[in-house]
DNA sequence: GTGAATGCAAAAACTTTGCATACGC
DNA sequence: GCGTATGCAAAGTTTTTGCATTCAC
């Protein structure tokens, strides 16, 4: 993590109205490292080697959710998993059903089927999206 | 339930190598007459006016969901839940993000972007994908 | 200095496991 | 009758809550 990321946390967390303390920094680094969204457990077992308790893992999740900082996404048979929000690059995932590797893939144009659900439902309105493929991965495929 | 649709649960258990015991044709039955799919929570609930044990309950929706006859559903913030597979009436779920009510909808053309994402992604085959959509109902866009 | 955020302890909620009994076949 | 499936008890996980202390501002 350079200088600069850190400092983008910290604008990050303050702009959002947090103080810019060590655990956070800590999940934030975290999290942009990571290439995949991750559990609490992984999160949790990776912090606690900086001395951040568990809870403080739960508490800092569901307030960077609340602020928008950060979007839950299932998988089957998984437990949450958390990432950072990127508006600029949106994107989907697609998990491997033997080995749980994940990756991503963008140009999910879910507009139109925004639309078609509308028709169909009682809904007034779409605010948002979930999109995931389940497959096999080169090394699990042979 | 009527009783052919009582036959026909019977008829599905055996023919998946289960005991037609009766709480699994209480399962059945409760998830037959379901709109939505329905958390453990919930099952557990409604079984237990039945004498069925909430135990037994997480072990009848395991032993389903191997034996492929129900499905497991993710929702933002929410635990899972389930509802039986019908291969006929495919469908995906749009979800209120108020009240969070759920309503089905059909026609989700995802053959396209599963091409896509395998072009972009180390990938060698898509074997399922989930598709929600979140947004308001009738009753809380007002 | 002040109040938001954290750590620790404990409780609550959820899920799994073990085993004796019941019941479908 | 045989053996799967169940209920009950208990253990194991995961998540939430309470409160005194710490630390960012």
């Amino acid at each position: 993590m350079t200088k600069h990321d850190k400092r983008d946390a910290r604008e990050t967390l303050r702009g959002a109205g947090f103080r810019a303390t060590k655990p956070r920094l800590l999940l934030f680094s975290l999290l942009e490292k990571s290439r995949a969204p991750l559990p609490i457990h992984d999160i949790a077992a990776r912090l606690q080697r900086h001395s951040v308790d568990q809870v403080t893992v739960y508490r800092m999740i569901d307030a960077f959710m609340r602020a928008g900082l950060v979007r839950e996404v299932n998988f089957q048979g998984q437990r949450p998993r958390y990432e950072l929000v990127d508006i600029e690059h949106d994107h989907h995932h697609i998990v491997c059903t033997k080995c749980h590797k994940i990756e991503d893939f963008v140009g999910c144009d879910s507009e139109r089927l925004e639309e078609k659900a509308l028709e169909q439902s009682h809904f007034q309105k779409i605010t948002g999206h979930s999109f995931d493929l389940y497959g096999l991965c080169d090394t699990c495929a042979k």
